[in-house]
DNA sequence: GGCACGGCACAACCACCGGTTGTCGCTAGG
DNA sequence: CCTAGCGACAACCGGTGGTTGTGCCGTGCC
């Protein structure tokens, strides 16, 4: 495709040949597999030069973007060069919603986005320069943000109550915490150690609830058939993200009030990263800022103090 | 890279070689290649398969893009599965811009522009099929459409009249045609033989005008740069695109009136072609129609009488 | 605890892909 | 008519990329 690519360019076998530093006769062998592999011709020879065929320009640009791609996979993992990594858990979440609205208000960074295992991970990710920034819950019990990477809390997410038509509290815009006492809430998944787990486990303890965190995840798909034709399972999914479900079936989003629970998301980076994309990530965030959504809230225990200092 | 996506997906060296038919140390050997090449590890070869990185994470959509990209470039050249293929007369006319509106309208048609000599050669290519739609003034002298290739009048095009700051009619907003006479208008890079060559030779004759088309074409940059710094030379451009020029030009476009020369676009296409998106193609310009531009309109003789019958 | 098993890597070998040099046929221009 | 410049073809050859054979290592079962 690079030699084609010259051939366009150049108009010469002989100069496309000169340009890649072999010989005309090597482009030319070049040109002929190509096109014998496509069935197709792509140049016509001239005694003047080679020109694009109907089918060669129909297949430049793709064969430019192939080149494109080429570069930025390239790219992706040279440290120098590389677009900017994060790390979010789970692409459904509010994190990743965050990233969606920071790449359209700069579409000129390019984004990587990657998810590792727990928080430890992404803390000894972000030390070693793997990573540029990680969203994560940051004050999970345990885990202490080593000198060098710093964090802020950038959104409290909301949890919402996913549940099947048939269900007791499919009816209900708003329920309260106490009111899902005894009905069975299923998330799973979740991998124990995990701060989600953690997470849950204390909303769990906090409210009496029934959380079962167990079982293999086969997907959210098959999460939303199982809540959907069930009258007894529930589930909870952030309430600052679109869902897509499956057509035909009728989930209903319920509002957790009195008090909400939220997950509080926040950004970690190591302070002496240099990404320019990063700068601009921080202050993306710190303008639209940790959405508040009441003073009625609940986060674990782990998650109360005054996490940490607030970036510069 | 595409052994590290079946690794990926399968987890095991061996699976992937299996999917690929070949032996499991060719597989260790491929991926052995990629990560010397970039340098970076892409798996962690654990006890029981493989596992990616957080740099084969980063790599993992780009090589999927990369093969992606590589899809669309065969199927760009494969009679039975590819894009819709448009001949457009320049990139910077209407017909583009009726083209980017249709895949506006409708993204899930792919498209691939190309751009032939001539009217004779984009009739030749339909019924060839080598191209499924063309946009051309297909009522051009000695222009005759053989049986199987029809056309319609998709748009007729205002010309409007582009000069610099330093020009007479600079100031104007819009100047009937005789007041071109005595200026020079140049329009470089018309091959003669072409319908764009004919279509001004009949303006110049019509108004008495003074239409260089002769000079290689330098692109239009050079173009609006020669143009934005003669007090006395002007060019025409289509009406009905936006034109992109280099910045610290203060170019204008002045509409001409009384009458209005519109250049007469129709799309041709071979009537045996079954492509979908052909179909649909029309359909959308059949919506969007001949835009009108008025009636004191005027086009060269050979596109005055009705030109051919209309499309069912 | 020992041993079989299944994981991937390394070594040796070999075919063939993809480059080289040498040469030809063709066309356009002086 | 000859020459200059184009790309194609033929013969040759080295290295890439596959094969088979084997080794090492962690896991799990008896």
């Amino acid at each position: 495709m690079r030699t084609f690519l010259a051939v366009v360019d150049s108009g010469r076998f002989r100069q496309a040949a000169d340009e890649l530093a072999i010989t005309q006769q090597a482009v030319s062998k070049r040109i002929a597999a190509l096109e014998k592999e496509l069935g197709v011709r792509l140049l016509t020879r001239t005694p003047r030069g080679a020109e694009v065929t109907v089918d060669g320009q129909a297949f430049l640009p793709h064969a430019r973007a192939l080149l494109d791609a080429e570069a930025r996979a390239i790219a992706s993992v040279r440290p120098a060069e590389r677009a900017l990594r994060v790390d979010v858990i789970g692409r459904r979440l509010a994190p990743a919603a965050l990233l969606r609205a920071f790449h359209r208000a700069f579409p000129e960074f390019e984004l990587d986005v990657v998810t590792l295992f727990d928080s430890e991970a992404a803390v000894a990710a972000l030390r070693a320069g793997t990573i540029d920034a990680s969203f994560r819950a940051v004050t999970m019990p345990g885990l202490r943000l080593p000198v060098g990477v710093e964090a802020v809390r950038v959104l409290d997410e909301p949890l919402q109550l996913l549940t099947g038509p048939a269900h007791a509290l499919a009816g209900a815009r708003v329920v309260t915490p106490e009111r899902l006492v005894g009905h069975r809430i299923w998330i799973p998944g979740i991998v124990s150690g995990t701060e989600w787990a953690a997470y849950y486990a204390d909303l769990a303890v906090a409210f009496g609830l029934t959380i079962e965190v167990t079982g293999p995840d086969f997907g959210t798909e098959a999460l939303f058939d199982t809540v959907g034709d069930s009258p007894e399972l529930a589930t909870f999914v952030g309430g600052r993200t679109r869902l897509v479900w499956p057509e035909g079936h009728d989930l209903r989003r319920v509002d957790v009030h009195g008090p909400t629970p939220v997950y509080p998301h926040s950004l970690l980076w190591a302070v002496d990263n240099p990404h320019p994309a990063l700068a601009a990530l921080r202050s993306h965030l710190a303008h639209s800022g940790p959405t508040a959504v009441g003073t009625d809230i609940w986060t674990p225990a782990w998650a109360r103090p005054r996490e940490t200092r607030q970036a510069p």
